[in-house]
RNA sequence: GGAGGGGUUCCCGAGCGGUCAAAGGGAUCAGACUGUAAAUCUGACGGCACUGCCUUCGAAGGUUCGAAUCCUUCCCCCUCCA
């Protein structure tokens, strides 16, 4: 095992705070392997980048020699969220969870060693909860220490409704801790009210507490909010390299540093001369090529990160048409197929009111040149390449 | 248990009998400019068999020539008191 200095210093790399530090040396000073802990929704199987910068860091505790406890919350997911707001959060069967965890596992190990993983479910232990334990578990809180956490203090100051369950999912996740005996455990910052539970719960549990690290939230490609699936500002880690490569080159110039610092594993020092470079005059979207082919690389392959720039620059520089875009085969009426229909049917726009409009506005292509008559049809046996906008493309054959 | 306030289109938020598919802002999409960056400007922003028709303002009924706006019941949220 490395010197606890070299440890302490990959493990705090792109940490927002590390609770407490010198428990965490203390617990290294032992030698023994570290039990890991990081705890994941069951609900969304589509890893995104962002929840890479999680898994990059266990990764990094794998590889100092610790173990990894991958820990999938179906718990709570099979109880489902009654909230009004979540209506569509439906409750999981038992295969759900199942299919789901192996789709997990499918991703996490292009990152994670799968020798070094365990991966864990809390219906396991929750499952045989009682309601008399789940009361004394309750007892263990008081509802002005879960007040303190920010989000419920502010939704209570502003009349937001706040149900009971909410202030049980904690005490849930913090008794994991102890079911898992966990030395440490990784969360995103919205996290650490929920970890430092966790911390409280092992101490009435008579068990060390556990260490909290945590890290950054990755904004998502709009830079403001969180990267998350439901809105949509996301990059999926089995997106298509293609896909990846558009969705990288349009993050902002401030937001792909942020972006380099927590999820490429570049070294510190060659990120420091990127930023010079780019202090020194060179274009910030040569950086973001390298970074884009990085990530290609670690979630596809070389070959395809080096064909994903081929086909950028040939789209967007010589404004060419894609290699590999969708096919349609689609039934028109004697006549033919009136644009607005085809547009939808092939899924480039959501109804054929804004297929109008975009016709209107001048975002839609067919074979390369803008056409302006919404009336147009295209005959029955021919075939057109269609496009909506910079990045949507369809080829269409109607018959 | 009692008293009061409130639920509007993706979000915030105006509207309070006709001129309302519903102001304004945000988000989003498209166009121009670019490095598919940012900023800026322009346009769009319920659906459809689209110069018209259909469905929306928590839900269901009702009053009216006409309702997001008035009435009734129900559901949900918030505040204060107990």
């Amino acid at each position: 095992m490395p010197a606890i200095e070299a440890s302490l210093q990959i493990i705090k790399r792109g940490a927002e705070d590390v609770l407490v530090e010198s428990e965490l040396i203390e617990k290294l000073k032992r030698g023994r392997p570290l039990r890991v802990k990081a705890g994941f929704d069951p609900t969304a199987p589509d890893l995104h980048l962002g929840h890479t910068v999680l898994i990059n860091k266990l990764r990094q505790f794998q590889e100092l020699g610790h173990e990894v406890m991958f820990l999938i919350g179906d718990f709570t997911g099979m109880i489902g969220d009654p909230t009004g707001k979540n209506v569509t959060r439906k409750p999981l069967s038992r295969d759900d969870v199942i299919e789901n965890a192996r789709t997990y596992e499918q991703q996490i190990y292009k990152i994670l060693d799968p020798e070094k993983t365990l991966v864990m479910f809390n219906s396991s232990w929750m499952g045989e909860m009682s309601a008399a334990d789940l009361i004394q578990l309750a007892a263990k809180h008081t509802v002005a220490r879960m007040l303190e956490r920010d989000d419920f203090s502010k939704r209570y100051g502003s009349g937001q409704p706040i149900a009971i369950h909410e202030f049980l999912y904690p005490l849930i996740q913090g008794y994991d801790s102890v079911a898992m005996q966990a030395d440490v455990e990784i969360g995103g910052t919205d996290q650490k009210f929920n970890l430092l539970v966790g911390r409280e719960l092992q101490k009435h549990y008579g068990q060390e507490p556990q260490v909290v690290l945590t890290m950054p939230i990755l904004e998502g490609l709009d830079g403001v909010q969180k990267m998350s699936k439901s809105l949509g500002n996301y990059i999926g880690i089995n997106e298509p390299p293609n896909e990846m490569f558009g969705k990288l080159m349009s993050v902002s110039d401030e937001l792909m540093w942020r972006y380099i610092e927590l999820l490429s594993f570049e070294s510190m020092q060659a990120v420091r001369q990127w930023r010079r470079d780019v202090e020194g005059g060179r274009n910030p979207r040569d950086i973001k090529v390298l970074f884009a082919q990085e990530i290609i690389t670690r979630f596809h392959d070389r070959t395809a990160a080096g064909r994903a720039l081929a086909d950028f620059e040939a789209r967007f520089r010589q404004g060419a048409i894609p290699d590999d875009i969708p096919e349609f085969t689609l039934v028109g009426g004697e006549a033919g197929l009136p644009v607005p229909q085809l547009l939808k049917q092939a899924g480039l726009v959501a109804s054929t009111s804004e297929a109008m409009r975009q016709i209107d506005g001048g975002g839609v292509r067919l074979d390369g040149g803008k056409i302006a008559d919404k009336g147009l049809v295209i005959a029955k046996g021919r075939t057109v390449v269609a496009q909506v906008g910079k990045r949507k493309f369809a080829r269409i054959s109607v018959v």
